[in-house]
RNA sequence: GGCGCGUUGGUCAAGCGGCUAAGACACCGCCCUUUCACGGCGGUAACACGGGUUCGAUUCCCGUACGCGUCACCA
């Protein structure tokens, strides 16, 4: 124990004032599900609207959960997710160290000094006992809570195991207040003196993130709703030890369905699932962003936003109270959205791996190919299937040269195609042009619509009836060997 | 069970005493069209329920129902 207030003195000169300073606090599990990630956005967008700090901290208090790498797949997410951290375990920062770990002993520290402040007691009860006796509700009826200093001290000295529990008002209503769900009083005699310092030394998480949010200088506190009822013990906690308040934000929790919230155990994804299901990261963030909180005022109307706008647009009060179900559907119509806004040259960037899975053939323009594709697809993975029967002719039936609104059936179609075989054989430019005014001519010298044309050359040319890009687009690409050689087996099975 | 919080269409949501209750996704229809998409246009669909307060309640208050959270020497 200590009576001098040089430790704590020293402690508090670290602590930055001034600005807005948040914190994002996973414990490593190994896995960022998006209601985390949500809440790192949320967390770093605060931060950022203000001109403030992003603090990143590892909660690594429980012993038992740690697993391997998985502070690596925090940092990895956050980075590329554009959202970095000022202060951090691996950035460093004035209020090091940043993983709980390594603070383990400033947590005793200030437990016992939260014992001389007179809020908090050494609790001696046995763990299964106290469970039996008291209901696990620790109050009054603890006779620890009275012990006289004196007792306390021979037990200390007697070796006797202990734990430092809070000591909750006995009378009265705690009130604090949450950025998003306003003034919550609560009846202290319905809050329980928590474990602050367990039997092994070590903070429980309420009591940690408590004195390494003020030694950090924390003004918001973005966490769970789940921690709404221990709010008030926070509170109580910062009054004890005479510190600042800081402003709590809780959000409500990103659900997969009414009853459930998204979770590792019923298979839903995390950050890297998405990414690995062909979402884009920026697409995830906007619609993550808009899971929960929605712009107000001239920005209401937009659903688009870089992060940097979310920078600039972001306010506190735009976060909903009521729990939001995560719907993929949505999250795939932003991805689209996002496929499609880039350039050319961009897409093809991202679709040139997808698109190699299923084509090999080196003659086979990627970027032509990607052309087609930018329109047409939601996710990135969606491109293999799309994109097969460039490499492979498809087995197929003649059925499929039979289409009522092009005007086709099974002779029909071997009309056309030995009109096209003979007419693309003279085509001496194999250019989009020359290919369309080919077949277009033809069509007119046929006195056939184009469709009538168009759709047995397509069908022969991909051999199936659903094809990114037409006709044209596919001779194209498939080149004039390949092209007329697919035209010919259509022929073929015509009974040409 | 106690305490706390929440409840606008299937989903995300705007609304902050007076509106024919926005918009988006999904769905349906039409247009465009060389299949499918893209794009354009249009449509179906909501204030959980009951009391108040008020000239007037989706908005404020109180109940009820339903849902969620919490009640660990886990975070």
């Amino acid at each position: 124990m200590t009576n001098d207030n040089t430790y704590f003195d020293a402690m508090e000169a670290k602590i930055p004032h001034g600005k807005v300073r948040t914190r994002f606090a996973p414990s490593p599990t190994g896995y960022m599900h998006v209601g985390n990630l949500r809440t790192a956005l949320y967390t770093w967008l605060i931060a950022r609207s203000q001109g403030g700090t992003f603090i990143l901290r590892i909660e690594d208090t429980d012993q038992g959960r740690l697993v391997e790498g998985a502070t690596e797949v925090i940092y990895r997410t956050l980075a590329e997710c554009g959202l970095a951290h000022d202060e951090g375990p691996d950035v460093g920062g004035p209020v090091a160290p940043y993983i709980q770990s390594e603070r383990r002993d400033t947590y005793g520290t200030y437990a016992r000094r939260l014992v001389e402040l007179g809020h908090a007691y050494y609790c001696f009860c046995e763990k299964t006992e106290s469970e039996e006796e008291y209901g696990g509700f620790h109050r009054e009826a603890d006779p620890c809570r009275s012990l006289t200093p004196e007792e306390v001290q021979a037990k200390l000295d007697a070796g006797a195991p202990y734990v430092i529990r809070q000591k909750i008002p006995e009378t009265g209503t705690t009130t604090f207040h949450d950025a998003i769900f306003g003034d919550i009083t609560v009846e202290n005699s319905t809050l329980d003196d928590q474990v602050l310092l367990k039997r092994d030394g070590l903070p429980t998480y309420n009591f940690a993130n408590v004195v390494d949010d003020h030694l950090m200088g924390i003004t918001h506190v973005v966490r769970g709703s789940e921690y709404l009822s221990s709010a008030p013990k926070y509170d109580l906690l910062y009054q004890g030890f005479g510190w600042e308040v800081p402003t709590y934000v809780h959000c409500s929790p990103v659900m997969r369905d009414q009853h459930n919230k998204m979770s590792k155990r019923h298979g839903d994804p995390s950050y890297e699932d998405l990414k690995a299901q062909g979402y884009l990261t920026e697409a995830i963030l906007n619609y993550v962003a808009l899971l929960g909180w929605s712009p107000r005022g001239e920005k209401a109307e937009q659903e688009v936003f870089s992060l940097q706008e979310l920078a600039e647009t972001f306010d506190i009060g735009g976060i909903s109270k009521s729990p939001a179900i995560f719907d993929i559907e949505k999250l795939t119509h932003f991805n689209a959205l996002y496929l499609r806004a880039m350039t050319p040259e961009a897409f093809h960037a991202v679709a040139e791996p997808y698109i190699h899975e299923a084509v090999k053939n080196p003659a086979l323009d990627t970027a032509a190919i990607a052309a087609l594709l930018q329109a047409r697809c939601e996710r990135l993975t969606d491109i293999p299937e799309k994109v097969a029967f460039f490499e492979d002719l498809p087995a197929y039936g003649t059925d499929l040269f039979t289409n009522k609104k092009s005007k086709t059936n099974e002779e029909v179609s071997k009309r056309m195609l030995e009109a096209a075989v003979s007419a693309l054989e003279e085509v001496s430019d194999w250019t989009q042009e020359g290919i369309h005014v080919c077949l277009t001519d033809l069509a007119a010298k046929l006195e056939v619509k184009n469709a009538t044309l168009m759709w047995p050359v397509r069908i022969a040319a991909a051999g199936q009836a659903v094809t990114p890009g037409g006709a044209i687009e596919i001779c194209l690409i498939l080149g004039r060997e390949e092209c007329l050689r697919r035209l010919r087996i259509g022929l073929e099975m015509l009974g040409a």
